[in-house]
DNA sequence: TTTTGCATTGCAACCGATTGCATAAATTTT
DNA sequence: AAAATTTATGCAATCGGTTGCAATGCAAAA
């Protein structure tokens, strides 16, 4: 094990400070250009590796975002982290990522551990369950800003990333109703996240626009598994007055519900039209394909943490614009087309 | 802002030194245990968060590990990861994640990046075209344990986590041939790379197990990419004597193969059996359902952080156990059933 | 009663980089 | 040539915990 070569060991073989060779390499400007010169080739030539800890415990700062999503492992998440990650790596910035496993303590533990870790910011996409604020409340007193993205909670401290999940889920109910759709079951989440409550209101206001009344038994909330789908179909089929269209909030769910039917002898869209959520790959190998809203998850994960390091470097701070709406768009596939 | 809360604040509040406030928050034995309640009680009150950094700094260990990977949004990544993150969080490390996309170029930052955060230790599965290793150098000088998955790098001082790749290819051509096929293409990627080169060694066993000559003109190096997957086909398509079988190391292009091949009429798996690697949740979806290998991907994260853990507590060596080989499996679906 | 030993706690020197302020040297201005 | 700037560098304190060693006090052993 070698030994670590530090700015100490540096300064004395040129016969400088410290205090001049930390300004060198930090490219200070009150440095001359000759002696930052030869104490960054110096430093090279050693090998030397600045101490993270000992500059962030002076600087206190890390520069270090935390990210909590529900899981990692799904599709539209690495999307997300995908992008986040370009441009924070870009930016200088590490990520600290973590999942709730859709499980509010499991994600208070993480927020925790976030600010034990001392990040700089916090980016959140919020669990399946997770009901209060408290958690982030430390975060928000020590004034570590907290960004939303995707499934966000309001608050005014707080900015979000988000799509018009309203508007898509109205695009999406309205093309089924064009289809000549007239009962349509809508298959959706906890609906104490925007996203799905959004996708909800949507559809709603596609059935008002179109003056179909709104049917309570059509609307099924469930935790969006593939399993999920599966139960729907097997309740849709036991109806009396069979839907002739079908909008699932996610594509996972979406194309379990696809599978199901096609079992069922269901002729997709000639029976029943069905129309997923998300622009997952699968949506684009099921038979027929699925149509369904796009959803920028990599540019959403790139907005979510430029968002972060502009407030972060002061350019623009967070609360100014505190909510940021991409587009999403309609993808019509086989699906739907009657 | 609040000021923040440190051992000399509750030192001086309790009437005590730093140094009885530190070692009782750290629960060392020699301090009385009635001390011990009373300054635990009286941080939890304050809402003390230890500053990670100077400890750090004192103890020359971050307790972190570095994760690179080749891309994040892919279906086994994530579930890699998934199974990293859960083992790493019970332990008490955190992940630092970042993706090379693929080129040497980026990995080779993101090894230094690792680097200079002081990671305990690194965990990686390599870029598409990394050639040589002096990257890591670094970290075997410091003895930093660097471990590889999936894509590994043979080295002495490092350990790797597979699957039997060689075993898979033989197993799934194997299967192929005994479907009747006898002319089997086999769509591979960059060869450097163990996992392609594993795979295309068993499909060499098992073509030579049964008495087939390889015929060097049905092997295409590609990347493995949707597109390479049409083209492919493609290529196939113009051949005089065309392939009865297909071995794609890689669901999605395997997926796209599939794909490419029903728009050209060919009837699978009759007229051409596929075969894919991964079980990618689109290989379920795909119709026919695709034949390919179960690929353990969450528990080889998992295996992965638990080895690396057992490492840095020295209850296990790395050097010790080079090499981790998992189960992969055969799964047989429909579109090689003839 | 004196000595020895153990249980607790404190002292003070780290860990390595950063930065306000002072200083010295070089350059320009008067 | 003296004074005023400008440029470049150094001093020393600081960030907050950790830890080897010393010191204290009290109980048990001699």
């Amino acid at each position: 094990m070698e030994k670590e070569v530090t700015i100490y060991d540096i300064a004395k073989i040129l016969q400088l400070s410290p205090a001049t060779v930390s300004r060198a390499l930090n490219d200070h400007p009150a440095i001359n250009s000759k002696t930052k010169l030869s104490i960054v080739t110096k430093a090279a030539e050693l090998g030397y590796r600045s101490n993270t800890f000992a500059s962030n415990l002076r600087r206190k700062s890390t520069s270090t975002l935390g990210v909590i999503v529900p899981r990692l492992d799904s599709s539209f998440m690495s999307a997300v982290l995908a992008g986040m990650e370009a441009v924070a790596n870009q930016a200088g910035y590490n990520l600290l990522i973590s999942q709730s496993l859709e499980s509010q303590g499991k994600e208070k533990t993480n927020v925790k551990t976030m600010y034990n870790s001392r990040v700089d910011g916090l980016l959140v996409s919020v669990a399946y369950d997770t009901e209060g604020f408290e958690h982030f409340e430390n975060f928000v007193k020590k004034n570590i800003p907290v960004l939303f993205f995707d499934r966000i909670f309001d608050h005014p401290a707080c900015a979000s990333i988000v799509i018009d999940n309203v508007q898509a889920g109205f695009e999406i109910t309205s093309h089924l109703i064009e289809q000549g759709c007239r009962r349509i079951m809508h298959v959706t989440g906890n609906l104490k996240r925007n996203v799905y409550s959004g996708r909800y209101q949507g559809y709603q206001n596609a059935l008002a626009k179109y003056g179909i009344p709104l049917d309570e038994s059509l609307i099924m909330v469930t935790d969006l598994s593939q399993e999920a789908g599966e139960a729907a179909i097997e309740k849709l089929a036991e109806m009396d007055n069979k839907p002739d269209g079908i909008f699932i909030a996610n594509d996972i769910c979406a194309v379990s519900c696809v599978q199901a039917l096609k079992k069922r002898g269901f002729k997709i869209p000639v029976d029943i039209a069905v129309a997923g959520f998300n622009n997952d790959p699968v949506s684009k190998v099921i038979e027929p394909n699925l149509t369904t809203i796009f959803y920028p998850g990599r540019e959403m994960g790139e907005v979510a943490v430029r968002t972060m390091i502009n407030h972060l470097k002061g350019v623009q701070k967070i609360d100014t614009t505190n909510t940021v709406i991409l587009k999403s768009e309609l993808i019509v596939r086989e699906s739907t087309v009657k």
